[in-house]
DNA sequence: GGAATGCTTTAGACATATCTAAATTTTCAG
DNA sequence: CTGAAAATTTAGATATGTCTAAAGCATTCC
């Protein structure tokens, strides 16, 4: 049984992980759970004595499969618990994250299947991010970055990567919505920014900074 | 802002205050929260330092106003929250004290307003206890407790004292259903057990620990 | 290839919440 | 009204998770 903490670096360590190839760093993990690199060393010892991951003294951290497991299972109850805020409760996309963060806590097998009943089984998190299976494991997606479309391209707005009030606000007003069709018309060489051409007929700026926080199919 | 423990002190304070007369002991919150009274006095200490509790050393405690509000925002939580769990996700009522446990010390004055709405702003919860109100009242209900109903009386379960999961399940097996109508056949002088007369014209045994349990109006 | 630089770990503290054992206060019974 | 029993508090530890400061590795840049 892991503490709420264990939980949150477990999910930090699987989440950086993704970001970039080979062994996450002591210092990344500090920056992401807002702690010093000492106390995460600290951490690190205590998971690597439970066997949840894989560390050698300055040689960063890898998740073991238990470790993963466990990490998975935490980002599903995350994301249902978002499903359940936003299409139950009425929560707008953009207020989700904290209250999800302190629900994902919650120790309950029982409650999680029912849960996922209730909300009839979503595959995917009101960011678009797929829900992991129970068996714990991450559904493939697929999608890319906006920053990686090619101008005259028409792709659909699948997933957000950041998933902060204030980001999720700024796509509100720029009417960006997920799964809208957009249509790259201009990539400014200098800044890496976007003009894109909304369903509606709307013309949106994107600086490089919101996209690549979207991706697309 | 409280930790889980506070509140589950404030929470237990309250409990006991409704049980007895006077003051709450040391010892009995001992007992209640599971812990040694050792432990207790330093958390008295604490909750007197920040006014949520009247604490003279070897007198025993009393909620403040402030402590008396948050406590009922607590159990209002842990009593919407159980609503949820067998209303919308089908729990039995045997089996969600534990959850509600854990999901009551969730932070977030908007979810609790959303809860509520989405509930239908219930007044009561599974087990027939008045939901405190979002200002911070208790409802009264006026209801007595079974040992107090003479022979021949009818009277209409409205709620249980206690809610573990062997408690009910004993209720579940006897037929004894919140909202039914009892009638009282026999107390036994002896040890104040009764045998009851339920709706369906079956007789059932009551001990007096049973009966002391049971809610009536 | 060796020092400067930047990560990372160790050492030593602190806060919370708990415990046991000992000391203290209150209560109550004779 | 006093002494023993019961209740409560204090003292000193432990475990978790955090911090700062200092020391130990690793990389890289001449």
């Amino acid at each position: 049984m892991q503490s709420f903490t264990e939980e949150n670096y477990l999910k930090a360590i699987y989440s950086l992980s993704l970001r970039h190839e080979g062994d996450v760093s002591t210092n990344a993990l500090a920056e992401l759970t807002a702690t010093k690199a000492a106390s995460v060393t600290d951490m690190l010892r205590k998971l690597s004595d439970k066997e949840l991951i894989h560390y050698k003294k300055y040689q960063g951290v890898r998740l073991t499969e238990e470790g993963e497991r466990l990490a998975l299972q935490v980002i599903r109850r995350h994301r249902l618990w978002e499903v359940f805020l936003v299409e139950k409760l009425g929560f707008g996309w953009d207020a989700v994250h904290d209250i999800a963060e302190q629900l994902e806590h919650i120790r309950s097998d029982e409650l999680v299947v029912r849960l996922d009943g209730y909300l009839d089984h979503p595959q995917f998190d009101p960011h678009g991010d797929p829900i992991p299976t129970p068996a714990g494991k991450m559904p493939e997606t697929g999608y890319r970055k906006l920053t990686e479309v090619g101008v005259g391209e028409d792709v659909r707005l699948m997933a957000v990567l950041e998933h902060s009030t204030e980001f999720l606000q700024h796509l509100d007003r720029s009417g960006l919505t997920l799964g809208c069709i957009i249509t790259v018309k201009t990539v400014n060489d200098f800044d890496k920014s976007l003009l894109v051409r909304t369903e509606t007929g709307s013309t949106v700026f994107a600086s490089q900074d919101v996209a690549k926080n979207l991706l697309v199919s």
